[in-house]
DNA sequence: GTCTATATGCCGATAGAC
DNA sequence: GTCTATCGGCATATAGAC
């Protein structure tokens, strides 16, 4: 055998995740992740078809981590649903924080070509509705997940971008904003 | 004079930024701008110092617009402080919905050197968090404008990234949140 | 001090040999 | 499955015409 196996479309996954991780996605070359894999840039034309698709790739890797990530601040937290709600809130603020690039790529991206699986979002979706769902009520619960992950992604989203320039603890007006939004959906 | 100036900075910029809602920003080249302006490429390197340069101007130019957006909805908005924050945050969604790609842009920037003028972004902001500090107390505005400011950003990304895929009316869902999350900052 | 013409180097992608 | 060779397109820089 000439040319035996030096890698597989998991092994080209992930080390380009890693890569855009370090550098950002638009830093990403393919000669660079092939160098990184012992290859030539065309071998990778062999596992994936394109970069776009590669990026789609990388993206459905990303949400199975996030979808990890929720899962794991699930287990650890209390019965409440309000706290539950709020440790996975915190437990994607914090994997925002430590994904940056990785998460930028799974949610800021307009072209569908780009997006991870839709599967993979719709499970992380359906318990945090059901959880809401006893706060604002169930035939509210769409609209409040809704409002949730919009408050706790544009918060990291504003965050990490650097939009918010004038001081103070982001951590308390992140704490303070949702337990005003969650206060908000139950009724008096 | 045989080379009339047939451009300038301002064209150059505003061309730009027609093109980047057009066609999205990494389909720009600055072979097709200046074709679009009846120039060269390299010609545009006399009234702009790089891409990225361009960038930052396009992103300028469009955070004078959103502002302006503002303004004209402040102007027609009642006097109550709750309904001129509504005024503002529906005029944010529909100058997103209208630009998504220069909203994208604005925003979705990691990069300093692609951001507007931070004086833009204060400009915007001042008024607002005198409004929310009118409901949630002065002590809390800059926290609770944060979290507005996240919760209205986040849900014009989500939807124009069309994360949210499970149909519903998706007006209302921005409505409703809006209005709990201002009711969570009231004082019982 | 405009613009045109030209050159360099990097990137994504394809074709074909082994 | 990997390689070499190559293409077209891009941002960028320089030289020079007017």
């Amino acid at each position: 055998m000439p040319y035996p196996a030096q890698t597989d479309r998991t092994a080209i996954i992930q080390t380009a995740q890693v890569l855009i991780e370090r550098d950002g996605v638009d830093q990403l070359a393919l000669a660079q992740l092939a160098a990184a894999l012992g290859i030539k840039a065309p071998s990778l034309y062999r596992h994936v078809a394109s970069k776009t698709a590669l990026l789609a790739a990388v993206n459905t890797l990303t949400s199975q981590q996030l979808f990890q990530a929720f899962d794991r601040a699930l287990q650890a937290a209390p019965t409440l649903p309000a706290a539950r709600l709020l440790a996975v809130f915190r437990a994607q603020r914090a994997f925002a924080q430590a994904n940056p690039h990785c998460y930028a790529l799974l949610f800021n991206t307009i072209a569908p070509a780009e997006q991870a699986d839709e599967q993979m979002l719709e499970q992380l979706a359906l318990p945090l509705q059901e959880l809401i769902g006893r706060l604002a009520g169930p035939e509210h619960a769409l609209a409040a997940l809704r409002g949730a992950l919009a408050l706790v992604h544009g918060f990291v989203t504003l965050e990490l971008n650097g939009q918010f320039r004038r001081g103070g603890d982001l951590g308390a007006a992140f704490e303070a904003a949702i337990a005003a939004y969650l206060a908000g959906w139950q009724p008096r």
